[in-house]
DNA sequence: GTCTATATTGTGATAGAC
DNA sequence: GTCTATCACAATATAGAC
């Protein structure tokens, strides 16, 4: 068996699903490097063996971490798929998405804030061009014959009930459970149905 | 004239309003008390003889941020107005606020997700009672004949596309503006008018 | 109350043995 | 590749003069 240059050690792979729970939790200034080498079960000089510095190791877990979400956002919109179908896919699997990384949303908002450029960055490196998903979402509304509105806004709607939840969800969690773990998830589980329905509602002439 | 005990001198003011700036802007790990006393136009050791440390000023800011937005919610929606006018005022209201402070909910998730007994201990300080506002909605939307929604997933829609476009307003602007602030600038102003349409077309039977 | 100067602590990063 | 020990520096916090 012969290893392929590409493949990442063992010891590698480590650091980066132990930086990937500490950033995400932390956040890049709340993050310390002793904290990813304890996760990681290893010691700090060995994270800058691997990864130079912070900075770096701090990049690429965001870079993996937003270039997952992002494509599957384009491709979806402009497929050219039926409009509810289009919208039905694109809430269950952004939800389950985020359902599975449930820091990621904050986690990006945070990062996102303070340095806007990652973000172009991203996009440009995954190809995803925005003026396209628009126009398509723009001519999909209009020949499904539903209530006007303009795609910014749409999106605006679609993207912020699904991932408000998972942004604000330690609030949430206070303010509409009183703690309660439990019926918390419960209230996630329903929300794909909910969106829908709620996003349907909205927009159909009936 | 003689001066109160209470009102605070104008240089602890100065601190005060500098510190708002950076912390907001940076959140807690990310500002420093360099900034803010520059931002205050003095010098850092008069920082700790106003607020002992960081963390105190730091609590200060955070209590009054939060403190101004939460009754203004429960106030609304406890009230006996009719459910539309209720709704109405409550996008409003909150709009209004967010679009004067553009940086508190970005800053409130940011800080809530470092330390979830912050807000606990300020919905308490605030007598903030979320139960009786659900059982509240509850009965309005069983009352106004609309399709039937639980007041949890209303709240989360009603909340998620107020804020949504503030707290992720860096990577809005990125992704749906191509940076174009004033683009952006024109899409919050249309919000308003916008949800309250999209929540009324979502739940009435027509 | 306000300042300058300094102490103290944190943490990212490196040197060098194994 | 992995470790221990240490550096260098940045940031909070304090001492003490005015």
């Amino acid at each position: 068996m012969v290893k392929s240059k590409e493949l990442s050690s063992d010891t590698e792979q480590k650091v980066l699903e132990a930086a990937r729970v500490v950033f995400i939790k932390k956040g890049m200034e709340g993050a310390r490097m002793q904290e990813i080498a304890d996760q990681a079960g290893i010691n700090k000089a060995l994270l800058h063996y691997y990864f130079r510095s912070k900075d770096k190791l701090f990049e690429r877990v965001f870079l993996e971490a937003f270039g997952k979400t992002l494509p599957s956002i384009g491709n979806i919109m402009v497929s050219d798929k039926p409009f509810w179908e289009k919208v039905e896919y694109f809430v269950d699997s952004y939800l389950t998405l985020i359902q599975e990384n449930p820091f990621i949303p904050s986690f990006i908002v945070q990062e996102v804030n303070r340095d806007p450029q990652n973000l172009i960055r991203l996009m440009r490196q995954n190809n995803i061009d925005f003026t396209r998903i628009f126009s398509v979402i723009s001519r999909d509304i209009a020949n499904a014959n539903l209530k006007p509105i303009s795609p910014e806004h749409f999106i605006i709607n679609l993207i912020g009930m699904c991932v408000f939840p998972f942004v604000a969800a330690p609030m949430l969690k206070a303010i509409i459970c009183n703690g309660d773990e439990e019926k918390f998830n419960q209230i996630l589980s329903e929300r794909k149905k909910v969106v829908f329905e709620f996003i349907k509602n909205a927009l159909t002439n009936d």
